[in-house]
RNA sequence: GCCCGGGUGGCGAAACAGGUAGACGCAAGGGACUUAAAAUCCCUUAGCCCAACGGCUGUGUGGGUUCGAUUCCCACCCCGGGCACCA
């Protein structure tokens, strides 16, 4: 009979172990030991932005997979690092600053401070000697100072742009944030407008970004969305005379292949050329058709569904492949962003051009043959597959791929093409007209123009603002802030104004990881030597939703301080996995639906272990999980079992059957966890511990000790406790040692065959591990069922599959 | 339309490398303990047929390869996510 004070409570336990960790120094750090580290190991989880809300479960859930993991490696003996701070710049936060009418320097501070509390409570082997906040000027100071790094490789330039404009967030959005023509945060349908921005020249990189791609150690989900983004099309850019003028149109296509197919040409409305191509009999009409288009916004453009407009010029280019005259058209579905602006269009094998040619009864021409189909076939459709050449004067019957290549090289002969590659990422536009972000280290003198501040003068503070509100005058809050931002030319001393815009959220995200580690220096945005031993990173662990942006961005800086010489590895995350989402009784979580999981009040009851076995036992951590509230139950169950079983221990050697089931179990933990294979890990410790309390035989210390080391990353507090009541003193993870596997006592000396009779199981057979082929086909025949479905006749085949199976094939 | 995930008992899910489908947990049913309940412990639990031995069916659908397919191949359906007139 327990008595009291030996019931399992949870409370108790975790406020005492957390309060131990901190007085013991467990999981902080201080320089020295950063600098001295022994074999280090950087965990990284994507940090928190800190919504009022406080952490949600699929925080919780994300940050516990990463523990898991961080603390499984410091019990393998690695110096583990695994630091958290806070993102808590951003268009996010201000827009609920506005809506709760509470100026953001005083809400995000509290919000912080909830995080915080809450980060504590469930347990993570957080370094919060190491933190970050976004907001704060001794990080911020080092934002400002990787634009100016940036800005000195020459990879940032001021240029005035088509921006995408939010009109709900009063703000320019980076094209990554614009989601089918709506702005990401709310929504509303964005809308162009030409504005002077600051650019990152990330397109620079593009081919960079992607060949590295191969070399991650990331999730084929993850890589893949990378690659897609960046968006590589390996084409030619091909010259078109302009009839009646020297000039030529320049266009890209992907398929020179079918330049006797093209049939006309369309320029995007905006394209240069327009004016000069258009013939003063239709000038009328071009200028209508393009008024239209300005005046349609985005969204209506890029709808692929919307029915083809366009209108003809009047003019006519000549397609160098055959001298042909062919007309040029105007359409809204060429656009200027993309490879030159202008297209020729083949009807016959590309399906828009097809759609466009079928309503304004242009010419459709067949140049490629699929198999079975000769240059007289006609084309009910556009036919994009693979085939051979056909009215394509000499190049007739060539392949496709050998058509590409052969016809590039004669234009190129002529000097009318070029292969060209080309890819659909977009330079990183980082301006933002609005207030809660880092000022962009920038300053305007009437003489000298643009000026970086010098690092000197770093950081531009923030100021504080109470009117903070964006309008769409498409102009920072900061700039109704002359006593800010009138300052004097670090040229020249005279009068100057500085830059009013802050920068994207995703710059304060795309360095963090190299600021942790040498968050204790206020001289210098990451120390050299800590740098070296510290990154890359050794495993990130985040959302599915930065796939693109963020990874991508964090991977541009770190390529470009890289070339900069600041660093000497040019990927920040050497693993990467991405978490799963959390359900809830198999619908999204969301407040509309007021099914939001309260971590809080679940933590009270069960306590921060329960909940932090249960969510690694729902599912897969890398495909999420559907939280029931019954189920929590089980673990719990589980854990106050354990507690039991450890706490009435006896000493003597370990039961033999226990014992080999133990080694079974570490094999697979110990397999399993760094693969994120937690929901088995911890069914594989549940099974054992069954195993230890099988027929309600009291367990011995052997048995258990190793147990709830193993389960020490899933539960951290109440295996500190129990580990303690073994009679250690020095802290599980401060002193303990992963258990060790040893091969021979995990091994199995007798096995079970299934004996099939033509491939279906009959019986099953138990015999000795050394057991031969023809022995078990004796014991087996032995059997009554199976000498039953054999039944006299002959076995024509037998296959043997030793320690598995037996099937024979009877006839 | 394209690119990823995924579809297995009443539910969440397991199944290494083509080899005994359903581990582990929840729920449900039965039992023990209890005055009773809670808690705890034990047993049963894919469906159908059978008194039992045992048999048949079964991993979204339809085909295929194989002695043997949740696993491999082909075609398709459904759910979730992302991209979307990118030439």
């Amino acid at each position: 009979m327990s008595s009291n004070a030996d019931r399992y409570d949870a409370q108790a336990i975790e406020s005492k172990w957390q309060a131990e960790w901190v007085r013991r120094g467990t999981n902080t750090f201080t320089e020295a030991e950063i600098r001295a580290a022994e074999d280090p190991f950087y965990n990284l989880m994507m940090f928190p932005y800190p919504s009022a809300e406080g952490l949600h479960i699929g925080n919780i859930y994300a940050f516990t997979g990463a523990d898991v993991h961080g603390r499984y490696w410091r019990l393998r003996g690695k110096t583990v690092f695994e630091p958290i701070g806070f993102d808590a710049f951003g268009i996010h936060s201000e827009n609920y600053a506005l809506k709760v009418q509470t100026n953001p320097n005083d809400l995000i501070p509290r919000n912080v401070a909830n995080f915080t509390r809450q980060l504590k409570r469930v347990g993570g082997m957080f370094d919060w000697n190491h933190t970050v906040d976004t907001t704060a000027p001794e990080y911020y100071k080092w934002t400002q100072w990787i634009f100016l790094q940036l800005y000195r490789g020459g990879l940032v330039e001021r240029r005035d742009g088509a921006v995408n404009w939010c009109p709900s967030c009063k703000t320019v959005l980076a094209n990554e944030q614009v989601i089918a023509g709506l702005c990401e945060r709310c929504d509303s349908v964005v809308e162009q407008r030409r504005l002077p921005q600051w650019y990152f020249k990330i397109s620079q990189y593009a081919g960079r970004l992607l060949d590295n791609i191969e070399t991650l150690d990331w999730s084929d989900t993850t890589r893949k969305s990378q690659a897609n983004w960046i968006g590589r099309s390996d084409g030619a850019e091909v010259d078109f005379a302009v009839q009646g003028s020297d000039a030529t149109v320049r266009i890209f296509t992907t398929r020179p292949d079918t330049l006797f197919g093209a049939t006309y040409m369309v320029l995007a409305p905006e394209h240069p050329l327009v004016d000069a191509i258009t013939t003063d009999a239709k000038r009328a009409d071009v200028e209508r058709y393009r008024d239209d288009v300005a005046k349609r916004d985005v969204v209506d453009r890029k709808k692929a569904e919307k029915e083809k407009s366009g209108v003809f010029t009047g003019g006519y280019c000549i397609n160098p492949v055959n001298e042909a005259r062919i007309p040029v058209w105007i359409a809204d579905y060429v656009l200027m962003d993309y490879g030159t602006g202008a297209i020729m269009a083949v009807p016959g094998h590309d399906e828009r051009d097809f759609e466009f040619a079928q309503r304004f009864g242009l010419p459709i021409v067949r140049v490629i043959a699929a198999p079975g189909a000769t240059a007289t076939t006609p084309l009910a459709e556009a036919y994009a597959g693979d085939g051979t050449l056909v009215n394509s004067g000499e190049f007739d019957g060539r392949s496709v791929a050998d058509g590409k290549r052969a016809i590039v090289e004669s234009l190129a002969a002529r000097g009318v093409a070029e292969a060209k590659v080309n890819y659909r990422l977009h330079d990183w536009c980082v301006s933002r007209q609005r207030y809660w972000g880092p000022p962009i280290p920038i300053i305007y003198c009437e003489t000298h123009g643009a000026v970086p501040v010098p690092e000197s003068d770093l950081p531009v503070v923030l100021p504080r603002v109470e009117d903070f509100k964006p309008d769409d005058s498409g102009i920072s809050p900061l700039a109704r802030v002359r006593e800010w931002y009138e300052t004097t030319c670090p040229e020249c001393g005279g009068p100057a104004r500085r830059e009013t815009d802050v920068s994207d959220t995703f710059l304060d995200s795309a360095w963090y990881f190299l600021r942790y580690p040498s968050s204790d220096r206020d001289d210098i945005a990451f120390d050299p030597a800590i740098t070296r031993k510290w990154l890359p990173v050794h495993t990130y662990i985040g959302g599915n939703e930065h796939a693109v942006l963020h990874l991508m961005y964090a991977r541009f800086v770190t390529m470009a301080l890289k070339d900069l010489g600041l660093i000497d590895f040019e990927e920040p995350f050497a693993k990467f996995r991405a978490h799963g989402l959390i359900i809830n009784e198999g619908a999204k979580m969301s407040k509309s639906r007021g099914n939001v999981i309260v971590p809080d009040s679940l933590i009270e009851k069960y306590g921060a272990d329960t909940v932090r076995v249960y969510l690694m036992f729902l599912g897969p951590f890398e495909q999420g999980g559907d939280y029931r509230d019954q189920g929590i139950v089980g673990p719990h169950g589980f854990l106050t079992r354990l507690w039991q079983s450890v706490l009435e221990a006896q000493d003597g050697a370990p039961d033999a059957i226990v014992e080999k089931k133990l080694h079974q179990t570490i094999r697979q933990v110990t397999q399993q966890i760094p693969d994120l294979g937690y929901n088995t890990s911890i069914a594989a410790l549940m099974e054992y511990l069954n195993v230890v309390r099988g027929s309600g035989r009291t367990a011995r210390r052997a048995e258990v000790e190793p147990l709830v080391v193993m389960l020490a990353p899933f539960a951290p507090h109440i295996a500190e406790e129990l580990y303690q009541r073994l009679g250690h003193n020095g802290g599980l993870f401060d002193s303990a040692r992963w258990p060790a596997f040893d091969a021979a006592k995990a091994a199995e000396d007798a096995v079970e065959i299934a004996v099939q009779v033509n491939g279906k199981l009959r019986a099953r057979l138990v015999v000795g591990v050394g057991a031969s082929e023809a022995d078990v086909k004796s014991q087996a025949m032995q059997l009554e069922n199976v000498a039953r479905h054999v039944g006299g006749k002959t076995v024509r085949k037998q296959i043997y599959v030793a320690g598995k199976l037996l099937n024979l094939v009877v006839g």
